[in-house]
DNA sequence: GTTTTTCTGTAAAACGTTTAACAGGCAATC
DNA sequence: GATTGCCTGTTAAACGTTTTACAGAAAAAC
C-alpha cells in the first residue's frame, strides 16, 4: 500500500558510500570530493530523496524553521509583515510557522506553547500586551526573539522593532495643524495597546502645546464594523469636527465608514488623515492622506536581527525604532489658505524624510 | 551556558514510572490510570515539559502540522483564507506552515518540496496553474491534499473547492445587464488563471446572448498599481464604456485608481462591479456592489475535506462549489429606469441565494 | 483451584538523521 | 625513511520520542 520512504541509507547505497557521507553532502558540514558529491547527488536525484527534518532536527538541535506570532491575521498589517517575513526567510533557508493570538492573552500563551515546541531556530512576534509574555520567559538568551511593532516604551529585553510611534502622531497633528485645524478627533483602537498610546500621545501632546486646545480620543477598536459603528454612534451626538485622524488603518476604514454611511464628504466638511498606506486609499477620487509605516524596512530590520542572534550574536537588545512619513493625498482641506476644498492634491507636501534606524541601547 | 533540554526521561524519573507510560499520558495512545496520569502532569508541569514535536514526529510520522501553499500573500483573498485555516487548524491542534509561490511555477516547485520535507499531514493548496504541480505528483493517495480557489474546470484528481466562477461572472453581468448597460468592460487579472477565464466566460457569454453585444475583456495583472496604470492607458485611448466588471479584488483597485485618476465619477458615468467583499468596498460614500465569496465557508471546506482525508477517507476525490452572491451597494447605475444617479441604494437588490455545496463526481 | 482473559505498565527497539571518534592515504617535514 | 599533519571518508553512537512485545496482576471462566 504505502511506498517505503527513501531515507539516506538508500542514497548511499546507491551511490555506493557511507550514510555519513550522503548527510556532508546534504548538510555542507564538511567537505566532500567532487567526483563522490556528484555521484550521491545523482543517486539522491534518482530516488528522488528528501532530507527528513525531523531526524534532521531531532540529532542537530537545528530547525530551520522560525515561528511568528501575530495578534490578527485578518489585519493587513500583519499580514503584510507575515508576508515580507516568508520572503526573507525562504531567501536565507528557513520555513515560517504562522500563528494568531487573536489578540488575546490566554491563546497568546498557547500559540506560543506550541511553537517552542518544535524548537525553532527563532521567533517574531507581535505580542499582544507590553509584558513579556509568560510562555517566553525563560526562553530569553535561549532562544533568538524579536518583538515587532507592539513594543514596550520603556525597551525591553529582547530585541525590538517599531516605528516612531509618537512621531506618527505628531506628523499627523502637525499637518492638520499647518491647514489651520483644531478641532480634531483622533480615533485609536484600543488605549490598552501601548504603542497606540503613544501615537495618541504624540498627537495630543503637539496640538495642545500649540493651540492649545485638547482633541477628542476615541476608542474604535480593532475591528472594522464595530468601529465603524461606534463612530457613527459618537458622530450622531457630537458636534462636527474639523478634522479626524485615524491611527491605525482599521480604525482608517472604521472612520472612513462611519463618515460615508452619514453621508458626510471628505475633506470638507471633514478632513481625515489615515494610517498605514495601502491600495485602497488611492483607488478614490478623494486619495487618502496617510501615514506611512515602512513595513518592508521593519521586517527587514526584524529578520537581520533574528538572523543575526541565530548566528550567535550575544549582544545586548537593540531596538530599532524606523520612521514614519506622511503620504500627502487630498483627505485634507486646507482651512489656512481659505481655499475652497482640497479637491486638488496637496500643493505642500510634506518632505518625505529617509528613513533612519536609531539604536536606542 | 544553555540549559538541559527537559525530557520525558527527566518526566518518568521524577514521576516514578517508565517513559512508556508518559509517552501514553500525552499521546493518548494507550489508557493509563488516574493516579499515575495525575503523578505525570504533576511532574511534567513543574519541570515544565513540552513534547518535541521532532522526535515525536520521527518516530510516529505522524506531524501535526499542515501545509499551505498561497500564490501570493498581498493579496487579502488569500490571507483571509490562510486566517480563517489557521483558526480551525489550531482548534484541531494542528499547526500551519504557510509557503508563498508569488504566483511562479518554479517558486511553486521548490516551496512545495520544502513543505514535503517536514512530512505535514496534509497540504492545502492554491496552485498557480492548473496542472498538478510535479512536486505533488507521486505524492497523490499518499499525502492528504486539497487544492483551494484555483482548481481546473475538469475535475482534478485531488480534492478540490471552489466557488463556481462561471456563475459568479454571469450574476455580474446579469445585474448591469438588469440596469441597462450595454457598453460593458470586464477586467481579468490574467486569463492564465483557469478560474478567472470561467469568470470572464460566465460574463461574456451572458452578455453575449443577451443583448448581442461582446465586451471589451482587459487583463490588468495581479498588482494594483501596475494594473491601474494599464487600465488608465486603456481608459486614455478608447472610448468610456457605461460600466466595469472586475473580477478579482486585486484588479477591483485597479480599476477604482485608474478611474479615480482620470477623475470619473461612479456610478455616473462609468459603474463598476467589484469581486470580494471588504471593508474598505463600503468606506466610501458611494458604497462598491461586489460579487462576494465566501471565504469562511471556502476554509471550512476544505479544512473539513482535509481533515477527512487525513482521518483515513479513501472515497473518490470531492469536488466542492460555493456559490457567490451579489452584494448590491451604490456603484451600479440604473440606466433603466432613467433615474439621475445610484446616489441612493440599490432600490432591488437581488436577493441573496443560499450557499450551497454540490459535490460533483 | 487452575486456566484463561483482560488490563496496565515496562523494557527495548526502532525512526532517519548528524556528529564525534577514528582510520587510512598522501604530502610535507624532519 | 620515519614522523607528522592534513585530507577525506567511515563507523557507531547519539537525539527524544513512539510502539511492539512482553510481563505481572487482577478478574473472569472453567
Amino acid at each position: 500500500m504505502d511506498i517505503e520512504r527513501v531515507t539516506i541509507r538508500d542514497v548511499a547505497a546507491r551511490a555506493g558510500v557511507s550514510i555519513a557521507t550522503v548527510s556532508n553532502v546534504f548538510s555542507g558540514n564538511k567537505p566532500v570530493n567532487a567526483d563522490l558529491r556528484e555521484r550521491v547527488l545523482k543517486a539522491a536525484d534518482e530516488l528522488a530523496y528528501q532530507v527528513d527534518r525531523a531526524a534532521s532536527q531531532l540529532r542537530s538541535g537545528q530547525a530551520r524553521v522560525v515561528g511568528v506570532l501575530v495578534p490578527d491575521l485578518d489585519d493587513v498589517f500583519f499580514t503584510s509583515l507575515v508576508s515580507q517575513l516568508e520572503v526573507l526567510a525562504q531567501k536565507d533557508g528557513y520555513d515560517i510557522l504562522v500563528a494568531s493570538s487573536r489578540d488575546d492573552l490566554g491563546l497568546e500563551q498557547s500559540r506560543l506553547r506550541t511553537l517552542l515546541a518544535w524548537r525553532p531556530s527563532g521567533l517574531i512576534a507581535v505580542p499582544c500586551s507590553d509584558a513579556v509574555p509568560e510562555a517566553l520567559r525563560n526562553e530569553i538568551g535561549r532562544l533568538p526573539i524579536v518583538f515587532a511593532d507592539r513594543v514596550p516604551p520603556e525597551g525591553s529585553i529582547v530585541d525590538t522593532v517599531a516605528i516612531d510611534n509618537r512621531e506618527a502622531g505628531e506628523i499627523a497633528a502637525r499637518h492638520l495643524l499647518a491647514k489651520g485645524h483644531g478641532n480634531i478627533v483622533v480615533a485609536a483602537s484600543s488605549l490598552g495597546i501601548s504603542p497606540i498610546r503613544e501615537r495618541v500621545r504624540g498627537a495630543c501632546e503637539l496640538i495642545r502645546t500649540t493651540i492649545e486646545r485638547e482633541p477628542t480620543v476615541i476608542e474604535l477598536g480593532s475591528n472594522a464594523d464595530r468601529g465603524a459603528a461606534v463612530f457613527l454612534h459618537w458622530l450622531e451626538r457630537n458636534p462636527q469636527p474639523s478634522a479626524v485622524i485615524a491611527l491605525t488603518n482599521v480604525t482608517t476604514l472604521s472612520t472612513l465608514s462611519a463618515l460615508a454611511r452619514m453621508r458626510i464628504d471628505i475633506p470638507d466638511p471633514i478632513s481625515v488623515i489615515g494610517f498605514d498606506d495601502y491600495p485602497w486609499m488611492s483607488a478614490r477620487k478623494t486619495g487618502l492622506s496617510a501615514i506611512r509605516q515602512p513595513i518592508a524596512e521593519i521586517a527587514e530590520a526584524a529578520w537581520n536581527r533574528l538572523r543575526a542572534r541565530m548566528a550567535g550574536d550575544r549582544t545586548p537588545p537593540l531596538h530599532s525604532v524606523l520612521q514614519t512619513s506622511l503620504q500627502a493625498r487630498d483627505s485634507v482641506r486646507d482651512l489656512a489658505a481659505g481655499a475652497e476644498h482640497g479637491n486638488s492634491h496637496d500643493p505642500h507636501p510634506a518632505p518625505e524624510r529617509p528613513i533612519a534606524v536609531k539604536a536606542v541601547h
